[in-house]
DNA sequence: TATAAACACGAAAACGTTTTCGGAACGTTA
DNA sequence: TAACGTTCCGAAAACGTTTTCGTGTTTATA
């Protein structure tokens, strides 16, 4: 590659001093017209832009926000993802990404590769492992040294940050009360492991709605999907029973996809031999047959709020009080829930 | 935020310069074990990590990549940027995305911002609307310099750099083929506007297979989506005429998706009465009842591909030949190909 | 004509690091 | 004791920028 031109070169070209580029590049009135003039003429045909990291170096901030998300083929996450893109490049920032894979050790090191100066701040969604592990000693660190910290969705209440999340309890409570109201008894749900806190505030908002509408609660229609094992067998074995539950809530849009089509391939209607409804994700559920209905999660918005908050915590002066902001959600109601009797 | 602990700090406090701390905490002999272990004490309690930037700077490198797509959410370009991701944090890489929107502009923006010494090289799939105008000028200045640069997907022959492409000629051949092997006659082609450079390749393929078996080609049967309007409705008007085509090809899943599901509103049989395929980018081929065909497009080794050529060419010492590695496709034949008949 | 103001520019510090070179202090050897 | 080698450390340059504070020259004013 080329070397770029620096202030020093055009410096040397005319004979002045670096200041005096500089100056004149920034069309101070120190310099003559005739220098300035020149000068300008000169950058500009070269194509002269001041080095960034030389920018950033002396003015202390990077403008670059960190970004580091468990996965990043997927709708979810990708659709956050735009939001604080969006958001960010319209404050003048950048976005850098890493990928934890949902791995406790891919976790620390990105962070301890992206606060050694390269960013201004980050936005985190917490690694399966790491909730797994209950090891946050990586946060920690970064929030005694007051490094501006914004957690979304997958958060950790203990942590002294900014939070963004959706309101998961809310979300499936009203999911979970559709599903009531079309006539279910027997509603099944498809939630994660305990650790992973969006999972189960999801099912805090199932058993809300059951209470709510009188339901005693069978805690074998909860099942725990182990994203580590297959998915179609440990859902198959939901459906593929002696007699099957009349309705489905699952907490993503995958479990909700393959409950679908497990449920057809049984030979089960729906939904009137059983009716699904999923968390969303993505895309999937406008094609399947029926469409499935869907809690709306937001992402967009999400990241939206999540870099509105990162960048006011780095710009402000003086510390405030951390927020959490509560996305609501609403349901999208599509044939799958909608009994046709 | 708090300020970092730098090299002066810890120097000042054992009154000792800078170079000796500087040295101590890289183990130097030249620097006495008594001096070494005291600073290397020192600067371990406070967390002392060099600054990235200042490292930057001096060496000339900043160790990231810079990756410039026209859209996020979306399953193929999020695949390549993980394959990116993955294989540049293998080499010690970070990834810098920015979002063009499919827009001119802000693709020119996005150069402008990341050619500022902030990336040691770029990755970029071209925005749609550059496409259009076939205005490239922003990226002829970074090869005049010799800047690092690659294309993938969305690229264009003239520019001398790096390319990755997939084999979308090829691709489209096999499916065709495929399709006519299982009967098709009418085989009717959804693809993108001429000026998509993946579309009028991927048509290419079409034709080439129709013409292998001596199929006429009817121009009739080629529609040119438009992504600016509404594609549900452009694709209505391929399948509810009177004689509709007895199977399809689609440039990507969205389309197929949208084909199979209008199909079935016209009571059509598939694959019996049309057979559908799709070029992926995602997971709800799988999920469509029947679930589709497609092309599978390998985004994972495409990413990994392009941050492999990327950083051969910013680490090589003298220029070598531009290279455009092409990426092959295979089938995945699920029932919306396979008659059953 | 002496003094002040205006003009045009340069020197140097600062951001945080690494590395080369030089040098003082001490010990060893012929 | 003169010469030489070690050992241990500091000064300074370099990366590229901005900005403060001089300073010398010219022009205007009393």
């Amino acid at each position: 590659m080329k070397p770029r031109i620096t202030l020093k070169k055009i410096a040397s070209e005319f004979g002045v001093s670096i200041s005096t580029v500089s100056k004149a590049l920034k069309d101070s009135h120190e310099i003559s017209e005739e220098t300035r003039e020149k000068i300008k003429a000169f950058a500009d045909y070269y194509n002269y832009k001041p080095n960034s990291l030389a920018l950033q170096l002396r003015n202390q901030k990077t403008s670059v926000i960190g970004v580091i998300i468990p996965e990043i083929v997927h709708h979810f996450f990708s659709t956050v993802i735009d939001g604080i893109e969006q958001y960010a490049t319209k404050k003048g920032y950048n976005v850098m990404v890493c990928v934890s894979n949902e791995s406790y050790e891919k976790e620390v090191s990105n962070f301890s590769v992206l606060t050694n100066g390269s960013v201004d701040g980050l936005i985190v969604s917490i690694a399966r492992e790491t909730q797994h592990k209950n090891e946050y000693s990586h946060f920690e660190g970064l929030i005694k040294d007051d490094f501006p910290l914004v957690l979304f969705d997958r958060i950790n209440e203990e942590l002294a940050c900014d939070k963004v999340i959706i309101d998961d309890v809310g979300g499936a409570f009203k999911a979970t009360n559709h599903l009531i109201e079309n006539g279910a008894k027997k509603i099944a749900l498809l939630t994660t492991q305990d650790f992973i806190t969006v999972g189960s505030l999801r099912k805090e908002g199932y058993l809300k709605a059951l209470h709510k509408n009188g339901i005693s609660v069978d805690e074998n229609l909860i099942y725990k999907i182990d994203d580590n094992k297959d998915l179609y067998e440990q859902i198959k074995k939901v459906i593929f029973v002696k007699n099957p539950p009349d309705a489905i809530l699952a907490v993503n849009e995958i479990y909700a996809a393959n409950a679908l089509k497990i449920a057809k391939e049984r030979k089960l209607s729906i939904p009137n031999d059983i009716a699904i409804i999923g968390f969303t994700d993505g895309l999937i559920s406008e094609f399947t047959s029926p469409p499935l209905s869907e809690v709306v999660q937001h992402g967009f918005e999400m990241g939206q709020q999540a870099a509105e908050l990162l960048i006011k915590r780095i710009e402000q002066t003086d510390a405030s009080e951390f927020k959490k902001e509560v996305i609501s959600t609403n349901l999208k109601i599509r044939q799958s829930t909608l009994s046709t009797k």
